[in-house]
DNA sequence: CGGCATCCTGTATGATACTG
DNA sequence: CAGTATCATACAGGATGCCG
């Protein structure tokens, strides 16, 4: 892995206010966010099918599902069954849905490093082939760890790159 | 998506026991682990390397290095620099290595939807273009989630396959 | 059913000081 | 440089009960 510009940390400055993945933590790091994105993509819409199957209590769901909607990730949808007053339902927004890769290449390494007595497998619905979550470029090339150079125009300039492995 | 096997939430019951999202969940859950895990990719081998680019204190460095050595993701390896003392450094073993599309999916999403002042940029060292991480099966088709099915041997059986919206 | 309020515990993390 | 020890704070998350 190679780093220029921004990202070449010179004198060991924290990156953390040009990093993309903090911001990502800020709305993901906890536990409870994952499980109850987890079950968004797995079909959850109601409050109760969220604290059930993420096994949270309600109000860690609660507080969780209020977190994504407020974040953008989920969406409420109002909806009334027929004798029920009027309610809402959770649903994942094309931000949220973007959120596919990062949620199942944790589920990808989980199956490879500590797999679980059932691993979930997942499958393209229109070929049968396995899915697996990977790095391309946009040439088509398959890309590992130290293909990857990570660059990013900053303040420092982009006149100092730096290959900390190299 | 589609669910199957023991995925399917039958009576609504926690899927946790067989989820590997969980058990990446146990050793990634917190903020500082997926920092200093981003500082191992970006190259940091030495503690003070990873608490001053991460912007962490030296207790939370040390109790999440120790944990990610403990979980295989990171492994120390002695070294020795001319007239100093031996010491150790922290390397990525291919379990921490095979983290990077999950790493680089936050990265990215991030990137398309919350972006910080100088995105960082991930470009394939070989041929220049862009890096992206992406759902993709085996037969090379690019896959979205719709597309996806969660399938699952389990004690509940393969006989009653649910597809929560369908 | 779909939440919210309150209380309580455990943990993540920072600040500071100390050790080899 | 590479940590450890101690204290203090904030937040995650469970348990319980309330409310429309």
């Amino acid at each position: 892995m190679n780093l220029e510009g921004a990202l070449a940390h010179r004198d060991n400055r924290p990156v953390g206010a040009y990093c993309s993945i903090e911001r990502a933590l800020d709305v993901l790091s906890t536990r409870s966010a994952m499980l109850v994105l987890r079950e968004a993509f797995y079909g959850a819409t109601r409050f109760e099918e969220f604290a059930a199957r993420a096994d949270l209590t309600d109000a860690t769901t609660a507080a969780r599902l209020r977190d994504l909607v407020r974040t953008g990730i989920l969406d409420t949808r109002p909806y009334q069954e027929p004798g029920q007053r009027r309610r809402h339902e959770y649903v994942l927004t094309p931000a949220g849905n973007d959120l596919m890769p990062a949620l199942f290449a944790l589920l990808q390494w989980a199956n490879r490093h500590d797999p679980p007595p059932y691993p979930p497998q997942l499958t393209h619905h229109h070929c049968g082939q396995p899915v697996s979550i990977e790095a391309r470029c946009e040439a088509g090339h398959p890309v590992t760890t130290d293909d990857i150079t990570v660059t990013a125009a900053g303040p420092f300039g982009l006149d100092d790159p730096i290959a900390p492995d190299g």
